[in-house]
DNA sequence: CTTGACCTTTACGGAAACGTAAAGTAGGGA
DNA sequence: TCCCTACTTTACGTTTCCGTAAAGGTCAAG
């Protein structure tokens, strides 16, 4: 099986993500990564890519690493037991909902947005008019 | 021409916005609202009161308060010159693309929860099935 | 062996967005 | 008149998310 890179660097991930090496041993602190060490230096598998892209996602959409951790956490528990499950199950539809009530908001503000952007071109165009 | 009620009060506001009287106060000090005032006390006007609705939900979908601001400015001054507008144009399609982009990494996050949503509640079928 | 690139930890700093305590004012009801 | 409630200002405190030195370890290249 080939894989792309069995670990990469802080600097490599870095670069990907285009986030600073101090904001990822911050996430480490905050126990959302925990990349292997070699000696003191950091190994960061695919697993922690991926757990990394979540992070930064979560953060593009508004969660705070608090609540990014937990959703983290509860993608690595999956497997207790039930009572644990349905909490699972209640924190993420929470979320969910969430997510789709933000969606309403983005997209009630494009609208304006896009509607406000239309009244100016419009003003511009009339300017335009009187000034020739 | 019957309007609701031509004044607010800040208490009013706060109920009907579910925010504490200092946030106002602090939107205020920041030159996002600038109610009149009757002696000492605030006096928020209908517009008052829409802009406020657009201070939340442009925090709601993840605005600073300083960028805010300037899209609230930008509808302010709508009428200056030419230049003045192109940058306003600018501005907005520029938060419009971000907020777009958002869009896509919301819908992203969604999906993702609901099929770890689905995967938890397979888990859970599969073991009532083994607890038999 | 020294240089340079890249990595490490520790720790103080700082903006954003308010919370909260303190202390005072304004107006209406009993 | 006294009191209660809603309002006011001032000012320091708090949380989140890192930035930014400071001071040094590691390892390959020259």
């Amino acid at each position: 099986m080939l894989q792309h890179k069995e670990h990469h660097s802080i600097g490599e991930l870095c670069d990907e993500f285009s986030v600073t090496a101090r904001a990822l041993r911050f996430y480490e602190d905050e126990a959302l990564i925990a990349p292997e060490r070699r000696g003191t230096q950091r190994l960061y598998t695919e697993r922690d890519r991926a757990r990394l892209a979540w992070i930064l996602r979560g953060k593009r959409v508004g969660l705070s690493l608090a609540e990014i951790k937990e959703l983290l956490d509860l993608y690595d528990i999956g497997d207790g037991r039930r009572t644990q499950r349905l909490k699972t199950v209640e924190t993420c539809q929470a979320r969910v909902d969430s997510l789709k009530r933000q969606r309403v908001d983005i997209d009630a503000t494009i609208k304006e947005l896009e509607g406000f952007i239309e009244l100016v071109k419009a003003q511009d165009a009339e300017q335009a008019i009187q000034e020739k």
